[in-house]
RNA sequence: GUCCCUGUAGCUCAGCAGGAUAGAGCGGCUGCCUUCUAAGCAGUAGGUCGUGGGUUCGAGUCCCUCCAGGGACGCCA
């Protein structure tokens, strides 16, 4: 990637100079290359003589005299200049520039591949739903992230395990199951009440009904506990079901579901109450069994054995960790929660440490809530209460397409507002058709290319010198960049607004450059940018999970 | 009360490990279709980056105070 060649040949430099002496010896500081905002500074710059004012003692622009002196000519720069205050400005060839056409070309699907990752294992674990019941936007929410940041860390070398864990024990489990059993009982016309915490939406309702019409009455002939069990068991994998429906239908799938359950049965629950009470982080205080947290900087300590015996979700999740890490053995994990689980971040930190592993291999994004409006009312959601507009509305109302841009288009930090009325009424004006359009543009170009004969065979890139193109082969260029800054930052949405930057600077240069013309030439070298605009375009996309539609 | 996230244009939000004149979309206003898709393009208006200090060559970005919105503080998950 060029920003490499160009850090390196920065380093290069200043270790030159310093050799000739005229830089003092100092460590190499990161020599960071970025984009300058305005266009007449260059393609890259860099700031590292401002940096070194401090350790160096000399005034930047001096520095940076001696910097540029120490770089060799390149085939890929045109010139290297310094900038008050302190900044070295690099310009590329526009023949340069142009010959990466090919580059892409070449690369095809796979443009915009590194090799960040060198085929480290990962293992990405999001939306991790209760089954109890139907998902909603912030779930939503959670699996775009998710799965746009899988496929991007796929994009960057990583080998990526895309995950759902669900809870099939615990006390939310019987609550589900206690819900359903009076919701089925009233479905057969018997007299029933809810549960005090019960799950009260009316899909409980629905799905009692559902059960009542293919099975029928026969939970209520066996035995009440058992009853319960087998009409939760139904409940539960009706529930599953439901949930990947929802989630294939947002494009979302998994490698692996994990199950909560397993982790007692084969044993990993077992083995970290061990290796917790081995190392001395286990106490007990009113007859329950506790993480000592607090002895590794905790606010509190944690219960993870209630008194009455039942583990709690907390030691549940530090068996799921100890499996993933050091069964599985995965390099680094990734968990995705929602904004309810914030509290859980740093004990669940401190617990890996407590189990010996490395705490940083563990990154939790928390993606923060979304704000459903209609119009301009605030409608708030609750699955508990069951008063939520969920998923699956959603995505028939808006479409898949639309719903992914505008949740992938947040920093997950920040909470967002989703206006449904907008969101179904503006989704001609959607940012994310304004991207597809682009892509759906070239193609039709293509075919009419295809029906008047021209050809990119034998092309000439070169002939591409206009500013309208250099500037939309530069924004191809970014897309690798781009990857490698998600790799690292695990900050997805900037795909968003990458994708909106390539439809801009191709759209204009649609309107500057003609492409099927009289010149066969220039056609010829014009389709081969537009195929390689087309598959960056395409593989943006892609990466989001979204359609490169042909026409619109 | 303690901890975490957020506060940038009328609205919704970017601003990538401090760097050159603070950006986009939507909305407002003005133009552009006999030419490969006008779901498009060009132009214009709109900001004391919540407040007050501090760190330094330089702060929307880092530190502290305060204000506002949201979340978490359970033997729920």
């Amino acid at each position: 990637m060029l920003k490499q060649t160009i850090s390196e040949l920065i380093s290069k430099a200043i270790t030159k100079a310093q050799k000739e002496g005229k830089l003092p010896a100092f460590d190499l500081p990161e020599i960071v290359i970025e984009h300058p905002q305005n266009p007449d500074h260059g393609d890259y710059s860099c700031s590292v003589p401002l940096k070194l004012t401090k350790i160096v003692k000399m005034k930047p622009m001096d520095i940076a005299k001696d910097i540029i002196g120490s770089i060799p000519a390149s085939p890929e720069i045109e010139k290297v200049d310094v900038a008050p205050p302190g900044f070295i400005n690099f310009t590329l060839k526009k023949v340069w520039l142009a010959k990466e056409v090919n580059d892409v070309l070449k690369n095809g699907a796979n443009y915009g591949n590194i090799n960040a990752g060198q085929g480290k294992r990962i293992q990405i674990e999001f939306v991790s739903v209760n089954p109890t019941g139907p998902l909603h936007v912030g779930h939503g929410r959670g699996a775009v992230i998710g799965s746009t940041l899988c496929n991007v860390m796929t994009a960057a070398g990583f080998d990526v395990t895309k995950e759902y864990y669900f809870n099939d024990s615990g006390s939310q489990m019987d609550s589900f199951r206690q819900s359903l059993w009076a919701r089925y009982q009233q479905a057969l016309g018997k007299d029933a009440a809810m549960p005090e915490h019960g799950y009260m939406g009316e899909y409980m309702v629905e799905l009692a009904q559902e059960i009542k019409e293919k099975e029928g009455d026969r939970f209520l002939k066996m035995p009440p506990a058992e009853g319960v069990e087998k009409l939760g068991e139904i409940g539960l994998a009706r529930v599953l079901e439901t949930t990947r429906e929802d989630l294939k239908t947002l494009r979302v799938e998994y490698d692996v579901w994990y199950s909560e359950k397993t982790l007692y049965e084969k044993g990993q629950f077992d083995i970290i109450m061990k290796l917790l009470r081995e190392k001395g982080y286990v106490a007990e205080k009113d007859g329950a069994i506790w993480f000592s947290s607090t002895a590794l900087g905790e606010d509190k300590d944690n219960v993870i054995v209630r008194s009455n015996g039942s583990p709690t979700y907390f030691a549940a999740d530090i068996a799921y960790h100890y499996n993933k890490f050091i069964e599985r053995k995965f390099d680094k994990v990734i968990d995705i929660w929602g904004a309810d689980h914030m509290g859980h971040v740093s004990r669940m930190k401190a617990v890996v440490s407590a189990l010996g592993i490395d705490p940083s291999r563990l990154e939790i994004i928390i993606n923060q809530m979304v704000t459903m409006r209609r119009g301009g009312e605030i409608v708030r959601i609750s699955r508990r209460t069951g008063d939520m507009i969920t998923l699956r509305e959603l995505l028939d109302e808006a479409g898949t397409d639309a719903c992914r841009f505008i949740l992938l288009s947040r920093a997950a930090s920040s909470q967002m507002d989703f206006d449904i009325e907008l969101a179904k009424k503006q989704s001609a004006e959607n940012p994310v058709y304004y991207v597809q359009y682009a892509h759906a543009r070239i193609a039709s170009i293509l075919k009419v290319a295809e029906e008047k004969g021209a050809t990119d065979e034998g092309g000439d890139v070169s002939l591409l010198t206009t500013e309208p193109e250099l500037t939309l082969i530069r924004k191809m260029l970014q897309l690798p960049e781009l990857v490698e800054t998600i790799a690292q930052t695990l900050e997805p949405h900037h795909l968003t607004y990458y994708a909106q930057d390539l439809a801009t600077v191709f759209h204009a240069f649609y309107k500057d450059c003609r492409v099927v013309s009289d010149d066969k030439a220039m056609t010829s070298a014009r389709l081969k940018l537009i195929k390689a605009a087309k598959l960056v375009l395409g593989r943006t996309l892609n990466l989001m999970g979204m359609d490169a539609p042909e026409r619109m």
